[in-house]
RNA sequence: CGGGAUGUGGCCCAGUGGCUAGGGCACCUGGUUUGGGACCAGGGGAUCGGAGGUUCGAAUCCUCUCAUCCCGACCA
């Protein structure tokens, strides 16, 4: 590319609405243009990046036995019933009509078009297995778009759906996602963590998350400091057996006035008890059923965790009203003995450990003390509702305490099951003529966020610091002198070698000041940096520059190519 | 959706009742420059987010509205 004739257009100064790096870099490097909120125009220079990082995700798929295919963007309604999700996708599900009044939406994801795609030709187990996956855009109405391309509207993703005759195939598909993701992170040049992950809208019980390592990251992942352990927060388990209070003996059960106290502060202060001898009782909506969750009360409810608990599409704290009806007393006194209303009670595993535990009374001003498991109360289910939190033990090994990262999602990967298949009637027949729903998984990457985690991880005060692999040109040619036709001829000689040579070259020929090309140069972040200057030139040397660490060297301009092609091979190893 | 803030040329900002709305960056022309975002001179570009109102007079005050950003809730 000849600069001189780009489309492109650098910034000193940063728009006020870039608030995060990469946002603020791709402004000013003439990457993207703001269109709405959280929609962008993908200048040249950004989908250069795009295209290589969809390159890279390409080959690595097609690797793992992966097809590629290309659905719409618009889908009609009549899917989203028939998988469900047309009531309970929500604001973020674009919908709209078209001119027959017939109801659409704009793709979010694909599982319902695919499902459908694939019912229509599937028969038999032997046509197995199927991993079909396409690069397109997606639309979700963020309540709140943010961080440029972090956090978009409309945006790239590679989504993939697997279709399997059993879990175990599915499950090694799934491996060989999860392999496929390992590679793809680590060609883009990129410093990332595999962890456990919720599952949350797409549903499926086994999922994990790609989290880039950036300080900017919008997830907490939490990792043992000792063994290999790692999740998201939301999802990070927390170790069982934590809190054995060890009380001599059961004390009775009694109701204590409490005036006035609700929280879980204002009565431990007032009884002059710790919080963790209390346990915190609330009343959650789950999928329009009420349930009482029981958690230590030093401990705080984790919704993700109740939502893939009871495989549920919508978990929510119930409204006054509901609390106060099932309770029978005002907000803040409730507890498991004594309910108006029978509901399902689910308690925290370590609730089990406590003795002589405080709870609502379900009484207006009275909370009960002496409750004990099993002598007044015992709880429908057990399982782990509470948050895990920075300096936990760790859930898997003895030795290891969790530590906080933050993280940038750029992929993730689940397992679904029969989820779609068996709502939408995804089915082949098996090795015993018998009609079997297809097992599937799907696996996302979102690419635009993708080129945002890479900058995000790879820049410095003056600008981007590209990976090669991803970089949008690998070297710039920088002739300073434009007068001397013995610069501006080797610079066109060594732009002409370096595209026959395969490298991705930029020629910097705008009729610029040096500072103005160097300051350009750094911005863009092309990794290696040619400077072809009068006074080297005479010398029959032209000046390198490498962005990542700033060295510089001078070279022999008969050499360069050769050591350009080499620089790039090692960079990409 | 709750809380906070902001809308003045492509970008950053000044102007908070009074003349023809200013500056910097960017852009165009000419000249001087040419190894880390040059300088001088000239020039083009704005119905001050929009609508309504108050006033002799509104970018400035009032009402409504739209858009954008931040925090939260929410979210593959």
């Amino acid at each position: 590319m000849r600069l001189s004739s780009a489309f492109l257009k650098t910034m000193k100064e940063v728009p006020k609405e870039a608030q995060v790096v990469s946002h603020q870099l791709m402004f000013r490097a003439g990457m993207i243009q703001k269109l709405a909120s959280g929609i962008y125009n993908y200048l040249p220079m950004a989908l250069r990046s795009l295209r290589k990082i969809e390159a890279i995700i390409r080959e690595e798929l097609e690797k793992k036995g992966c097809q590629e295919v290309l659905m719409p963007v618009v889908q009609p309604a009549e899917l989203w019933k028939e998988s469900g999700r047309w009531e309970y996708y929500g604001a973020e599900l674009l919908r709209f009509k078209d001119r027959k009044e017939s109801d659409f939406c704009l793709g979010p994801t694909h599982e319902e078009v695919i499902t459908d795609m694939v019912r229509k030709n599937l028969k038999s187990y032997k046509q197995l297995p199927w991993n079909l996956y396409q690069i397109q855009s997606k639309f979700r109405d963020e309540i709140r778009p943010r961080f440029g391309l972090m956090r978009g509207r409309e945006f790239i993703m590679k989504d993939a759906y697997s279709f399997d005759e059993s879990v175990e195939k599915s499950l090694e598909n799934y491996q060989l996602m999860f392999d496929a993701y390992t590679e793809i992170f680590n060609r883009c040049g990129l410093k990332f963590k595999a962890v456990d992950a919720a599952t949350g809208a797409i549903g499926g019980d086994k999922s994990h998350e790609f989290q880039v390592l950036a300080d900017s990251g919008e997830d907490g992942i939490l990792s043992c400091s000792h063994c290999g352990y790692a999740a998201n927060e939301e999802k990070a388990a927390v170790k069982k057996v934590e809190y054995n209070l060890d009380s001599a003996e059961f004390a009775p059960m009694e109701e204590v006035h409490t005036p006035g106290r609700k929280s879980i502060e204002e009565v431990s202060d007032f009884l002059d008890k710790e919080p963790r001898e209390l346990i915190k009782s609330m009343i959650y909506t789950i999928d329009e059923k009420p349930a009482l969750i029981l958690v230590p009360g030093n401990k705080e409810v984790n919704e993700t965790k109740i939502q893939s608990f009871f495989n549920a599409n919508i978990v929510a704290l119930a409204n006054d009203e509901t609390v106060e009806k099932i309770t029978g007393a005002d907000l803040g006194f409730a507890g498991p003995i004594g309910l108006k209303e029978k509901i399902y009670i689910a308690a925290d595993y370590r609730v089990d450990g406590i003795m002589n535990m405080i709870c609502g009374a379900n009484r207006s001003d009275y909370h009960l003390t002496g409750v004990n498991i099993g002598r007044d109360f015992k709880p429908d289910v057990y399982g782990d509702f509470i948050h895990a939190y920075a300096e936990d033990d760790c859930p898997v090994c003895e030795a290891g305490t969790l530590e906080e990262h933050r993280g940038i999602e750029v992929g993730q990967v689940f397992y679904l099951g029969t989820k779609y298949s068996e709502a939408m009637n995804c089915n082949f027949l098996d090795r015993n003529g018998k009609q079997t729903p297809a097992v599937m998984g799907c696996y996302g990457i979102g690419v635009g966020r993708t080129l945002a985690a890479a900058i995000e991880q790879n820049h410095d005060e003056a600008g981007i610091i590209w990976p090669m692999a991803i970089a949008p040109y690998e070297v710039v040619i920088m002739p300073l002198q434009l007068k001397d036709e013995n610069v501006t001829d080797t610079a066109d000689t060594l732009y002409k070698e370096f595209l026959e040579a395969g490298i991705d070259a930029a020629i910097d020929d705008r009729n610029e000041r040096p500072g103005f090309k160097f300051n350009d140069a750094d911005l863009i972040g092309y990794p290696v940096q040619i400077i072809i200057g009068s006074k080297t030139l005479a010398e029959g040397m032209v000046e390198i520059k490498i962005r990542a660490t700033g060295e510089k060297m001078k070279i022999n301009v008969a050499e360069v190519q050769e050591w350009i092609v080499d620089f790039k091979a090692e960079a990409l190893k």
